[in-house]
DNA sequence: TAATACATTATATTAATTCTAAACTGTTGA
DNA sequence: TCAACAGTTTAGAATTAATATAATGTATTA
């Protein structure tokens, strides 16, 4: 409950009510020693587990999108059937782990700048974002 | 129906046997002049408006996703609700127009080679793609 | 052509997400 | 301070992509 001022200060400045819900869901995203990813039901299940209050689970689908809207989070794009969130909301790439079906960031100094020589008209790159699917290298059967 | 013939080799070298849906859906697919991007309901409606015979959903879920175990078809990540599917199986990126919700193919030779310098133990990478997100350059607002 | 394995279909089911509308709460200004 | 209001939460319903089911139909093979 130490960081609920600073969460309630974030929220008042993007003309978010600091509800109690809210204050609960920002100390589960923003405490974390590391940014992560989560998808919505391993965030039920976190809040379930930590939490002292009862978060419905539209409050945690609203709140989430209101983060996004306020660019406190991210959505990453995966070919599953539900969504993947980023508390990492700085500029980064990702491996996924097919086989975990987990996401691993890679630092954009990771990675040499993506150079598209190509342009489609009337539009621009609003961003770049590079996937990279992992799975386990069983070349050691020799 | 000039190409049914091929269809049918294609299937039958696939294992899959040449039924008349699954023709009706190599034509749709594999004729066009160009490779295309696709979703499940736009390639049912597609089908109902070009084809004689009548296929239901489940078939056209099953034979995409024997296509695309064949390697006929690829699917692509985006953070949509609904899954897109890809006609053009070789190596390449996309723009990605937020607008219009339309794919874009950036050949292979318009990308850099993606560099990760990065690796992840037991790992390997097994593909990188790259999104661009595009939107309307509207700059010409002077 | 008969037997069989494979395929299609209508329908039911699942599960992520969104919607609804009633109850509740944070904020504000008198 | 507190009533009024706007914003928020909530349970539950609705939506929708995708998958499962199981009965019927068809391609293949001998
Ligand atoms: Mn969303
Ligand atoms: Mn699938
Ligand atoms: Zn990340
Ligand atoms: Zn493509």
């Amino acid at each position: 409950m130490a960081y609920a001022d600073q969460y309630i200060d974030k929220l008042r400045k993007s003309g978010l009510r600091p509800t109690k819900q809210r204050i609960k869901i920002c100390e589960v995203l923003f405490d974390a020693e590391k940014t992560f990813h989560f998808t919505i039901k391993e965030l039920v299940k976190i809040i379930e587990n930590q939490a002292n209050i009862k978060v419905s689970l539209a409050t945690v689908y609203n709140t989430v999108h209101a983060f996004m809207k306020k660019g406190y989070l991210k959505e990453i794009p995966l070919n599953a059937s539900q969504s993947y969130y980023d508390t990492n909301v700085t500029h980064h790439h990702h491996f996924f782990d097919e086989e975990e079906n987990k996401l691993i960031d890679i630092h954009q100094d990771d990675v040499d700048e993506v150079n598209i020589k190509r342009t489609i008209p009337g539009k621009k790159i609003k961003s770049v974002e590079v996937i990279a699917k992992i799975v386990s290298d069983n070349q050691s059967q020799k």
